[in-house]
DNA sequence: CTATTATTAGAGTATATACTCTAGGCAGTC
DNA sequence: GACTGCCTAGAGTATATACTCTAATAATAG
């Protein structure tokens, strides 16, 4: 493997473990055994990297996302949209931590964020209205279904953060996919009073699938 | 007013403008024209301060979202809490930030966090249950209440991180409250579907009140 | 083989950051 | 006036951080 993506890689093992905030480029050069310089020699700056890993991030929630147009939606899409997104999140968790800092420190992080953020919203707006199309759930107008979108996006984007302050000890193993998944229940939970008789049944037990284990999202 | 008080208050000013992340120790006693030494004369260490300023956040989120036994529920009330807990957020708005970081660097701060999360978790769940028994929503299982609630507090705690990523400008006076405020509409927009028939009319049009201006809740 | 280019090491640097230490001022009190 | 307790100044420090520079080594092309 060439060193240029060992730095990508190691880069995003370390944010995800440690924060991007906790992880120097020493660091980074460091846990690759090479040096400083080698990395500068690949790229320019810490932002750069980053930038980088963002734009595969974004990738490959782009290739989830891909929702198609010639055929009706399943609940079978719909749990790979969410198992997928809620595995991009996962992959990708350092992001979302730090996600205002680094917006903040590269203008074309904003940019490109902000077209991703529209580009998801619009994709769960279309996901909302094949749902309606299949007859999974009631249709609804257009205002509130962007609503619902959003609440979506927002109930997605912070489910990890949620998580790691819920949880009682700082390690970054303490905290699973499992748990992680826990949030396509959130999720549903949006979707319950929107659905059809038809399928209502169906989706909860979908659901229950994910459902915590403990007595209360947020362990006492 | 005293020194202590001074430096919470400036410190407070500088984290919601720039960011903990992008202020130190230095930065604040530069802002009061007072020496490094003096501020490490009334606090230990930054944590301290932080976690003072964590305090008093609490303190006030507490105050707002004590829930009268003795009576019933009305929509002001629910008015009430929902621009109190948007005026809380937008007061100590670095706060949540830099959240993960922050709980990671102080042990005591992660700890009352925890609580506090729950303790506004339980509060959300008891403003449904009164809700219900107000005749304004339909009452629910526990299960869905519980799900309900945590989905708001999620709306809630990252409708701040969302405006500021679907801003193109970085300045941070380009918030607004009126902004933030919109939150209250995508909390509204989670209880449409529980709302009673009689209510309904009336609740729908206090969300209209907080509708965002423009066509999209992310503007392009 | 030689010239060129790509890659790497590793020491070094300017700046920042959280925090310390010492000395002293000021207000009250006997 | 001297003692005491609170407060403040300001220089200083150890460490970290992002990044640079030079020189050497490997890879490749002619």
């Amino acid at each position: 493997m060439k060193t240029r993506d060992k730095i990508l890689l190691s880069s995003l093992e370390l944010f995800n473990e440690r924060g991007e905030r906790n992880i120097t480029t020493n660091h980074i050069a460091a846990h690759l055994a090479i040096s400083p310089g080698n990395l500068y020699y690949h790229f320019r700056n810490k932002s750069d990297i980053i930038y980088e890993i963002f734009q595969e991030y974004e990738k490959l929630v782009g290739y989830y996302l891909d929702i198609p147009e010639d055929r009706a939606i399943t609940l079978e899409d719909l749990t790979f949209y969410l198992e997928s997104v809620f595995d991009g999140l996962w992959s990708y968790r350092f992001f979302h931590r730090d996600l205002e800092y680094l917006l903040d420190s590269d203008p074309r992080l904003r940019r490109d964020y902000r077209e991703f953020t529209n580009r998801c919203l619009t994709a769960i707006n279309r996901i909302f209205g094949k749902l309606a199309e299949a007859g999974i759930i009631e249709p609804q107008p257009e205002e509130l279904r962007s609503a619902m979108s959003l609440n979506v996006w927002l109930v997605i984007t912070n489910w990890m953060a949620f998580l790691k302050t819920a949880h009682a000890s700082e390690e970054p193993a303490s905290l699973t996919l499992t748990e992680l998944k826990q949030g396509i229940y959130q999720v549903l939970t949006l979707e319950i009073p929107y659905l059809t008789p038809e399928y209502r049944e169906r989706l909860m037990v979908l659901r229950e699938k994910y459902r915590p284990v403990l007595p209360e999202a947020a362990p006492a």
